[in-house]
DNA sequence: GTCTATAAATCGATAGAC
DNA sequence: GTCTATCGATTTATAGAC
């Protein structure tokens, strides 16, 4: 009972997940407002139109982007080695799901990342963070209350800072670079050691 | 001999300088792409024309930014005690300058760490930091091969994370702010002890 | 040095045929 | 699901009066 095989348009696309893809690095590219619509459907073969017939606007690219991003920002928090053992025992193993989980979504985390606050959806985005951001302070703190690590400096200094190491990895990670294997540990070792420790 | 005051202007701005400033401020709130000119005329309470008279345009205001905050990026370098001692003394003072610049220059270098590359000027500002960034990395392998700091990771590695939680400072960074007097020096011990070390 | 007015191009988004 | 054609708003930039 073979049919015959469905009719396609003109050109197809591959669907609202590829155009998605394809739109996310356009806007890493350029930069989000920098990013027409034009520029979305050259890059992905289809005018303008045609790319208002699988997403409803340029917002809504972004918010479907956004959520990939911040969920998988949180699932960091719920790795399995994150949720037992001392606070700096969490720390360290949530840091690490957070480095693989910036290297898995590139390209969403480092959309998410630049985020600045100008629509309602870059708002919630910013929220999200914040959010996402106060657990990882919340943890350095019981971490220094538990004397585990050295409370040299400001327990919240420590987390910004912890923040800015583990979140510039997207300023110059590409994915199949030679030696980044071992990249969540090398980060985490560094953030507990120092990156450029005395011998 | 006292002469009739010049005549001045409806509404005298405070000249190109002042101008630059209300400029930079606003390309830090919302994004340089996000903000029109009638944004920028808006915040400095003069007609879209009148900022015309100051500067020739959008990209002309980004290049005077973008060249102050690369100057005084590179002026770390030039610091009285990164000339001196070993290289791993020299890159800590390095680290120590590159903190005071960023917090002295704060919305220029936050500006210039935001560049995209969509024009020419912002292409050129890329380079510029991609030279510095070189100057870092060369400075790590001379410490590493001196044998003053472990190398535990890769060098090119350390020297990326360096950039990293040292720049990542401009994201939550504010001029006043209580306990940053140290803030230098304690970014700097972070780097070489490690921000959460193990007591 | 400021203003009003406007040009010329581009933007996000929609209408409607196939 | 794709296309052509177009709307209305916005953008960068200029002309020219005061």
């Amino acid at each position: 009972m073979s049919e015959a095989p469905p009719r396609r348009a003109r050109r197809p696309s591959g669907g609202a997940g590829s155009l998605l893809e394809i739109a996310v690095g356009e806007f890493n590219t350029r930069g989000y407002d920098a990013t027409s619509m034009e520029d979305l459907s050259r890059a992905a073969g289809i005018t303008k139109s045609s790319f208002y017939h699988h997403f409803s606007g340029k917002e809504a690219l972004l918010r479907a982007a956004l959520e990939r991003a911040v969920d998988g920002l949180f699932s960091a928090l719920d790795a399995p080695d994150a949720l037992t053992g001392s606070p700096a025992e969490r720390l360290r193993a949530i840091l690490r799901a957070q480095v693989r989980v910036l290297m898995a979504e590139l390209p969403y985390v480092t959309l998410l990342l630049r985020v600045r606050g100008n629509t309602e959806t870059e708002r919630w985005a910013l929220e999200r963070r914040r959010t996402y951001d106060a657990e990882i302070a919340a943890l350095v703190r019981d971490a220094v209350d538990a004397g585990e690590v050295r409370a040299g400096i400001d327990p919240a200094l420590a987390a910004r800072l912890l923040s800015g190491v583990v979140n510039s990895i997207v300023e110059w990670y590409r994915p199949g670079r030679p030696g980044t294997a071992t990249l969540p540990e090398d980060v985490a070792a560094a953030a507990f050691t120092g990156i450029l420790p005395a011998r």
